[in-house]
DNA sequence: AAAATACTTGACTAAAACGCTAGGTTTTGT
DNA sequence: ACAAAACCTAGCGTTTTAGTCAAGTATTTT
């Protein structure tokens, strides 16, 4: 499980398309000019992406990429994985070159490492990222309507169940 | 938070010291040979791990490196950000380049998991996953341990949970 | 004091990855 | 037909990796 700069603009990217995914589909040129991310990285990036069936395209005037499948049903790690090529450098490769034991543990334990990362970022999907943001923004507004109508109308779903 | 293979080799070598902390301090040549990284490569990682306050060093015949306290108060993430300069390309840097609220929204939503994925490195000691490790093997030896004697006494745990 | 050992530093390099540019070809809605 | 968009391919310049090489500095044993 690797995580670079490349990693993070897919994620990026896949994250506007669950922003925008009511929207019907998204051009490259869109998510281009929003994310700041030159066009022909994005077509590198989504031809991965499409392979590994995350999203769908559709070509031709009005066409665009949209998510294959419901934002809260994509693993962030499959976005990573998608689009970094497994350099799976593993210098003993399945039992092969370990000279003594203690080359192969210390392998085994960044493997566990790895795994871990792994499951974690399984555990997150792109829809808890959008979710989780959006009601952090609907509760910095609430409370922003609520200072401003503190004076006026005090009583709001938060001051109900406080009292 | 990168994860490479940079940051892979500096786990691992410094597991490899979590490992060997009581043979006292171990040289870089014997890391290298161990783990197979090169000697100059371990000196540029190990010259960063000091700085970082990581390890101690000592010096001339019997010298080598050591953990700097207990490795079980040393984090992963300790390690990883140690050798990995802070490429920290924020597009809009502080508030500056957004355009528009997607932007910065988006922008947001990867710091958000970038933060959860520190923090979660931030969570794991390498005294942890030196000890898990040896938890499976002492668990595997048991098992294994436990099919010799199956014949003569095959009452296990889970043998009266599952009746 | 001398020699052995080990860490430090800096310059250099080949290969890979990164991010992008350019130029096309399909496909498809209008 | 035309234009919009996906899709494909080749390559380019830069940065990062992952190392090598060489010269130096510090420490400790003898």
């Amino acid at each position: 499980m690797r995580l670079t700069t490349k990693g993070r603009y897919a994620v990026t990217a896949m994250l506007d398309l669950a922003l925008h995914y009511k929207d019907g589909p998204i051009t490259l040129a869109d998510i281009s000019q929003r994310q700041g991310i030159s066009l022909s990285y994005l077509e590198q990036l989504f031809s991965r992406l499409r392979k590994q069936e995350l999203v769908d395209s559709t070509r031709g005037p009005g066409g665009g990429y949209r998510l294959s499948r419901d934002s809260h049903e994509i693993a962030v790690a499959d976005v990573i994985t998608a689009v970094d090529e497994k350099v799976e450098t593993t210098r003993c490769g399945g039992l092969s070159n370990c000279q003594d034991d203690s080359q192969c543990l210390t392998h085994d334990l960044w493997t566990e490492l790895s795994t871990q990362i792994h499951d974690f970022l399984m555990g997150i999907s792109l829809g808890d990222l959008v979710e989780r943001k959006g009601v952090q923004e609907v509760a910095a507004r609430q409370e922003q309507a609520e200072t401003n109508f503190t004076a006026a109308a005090p009583a709001s779903t938060e001051a109900v169940v406080n009292s």
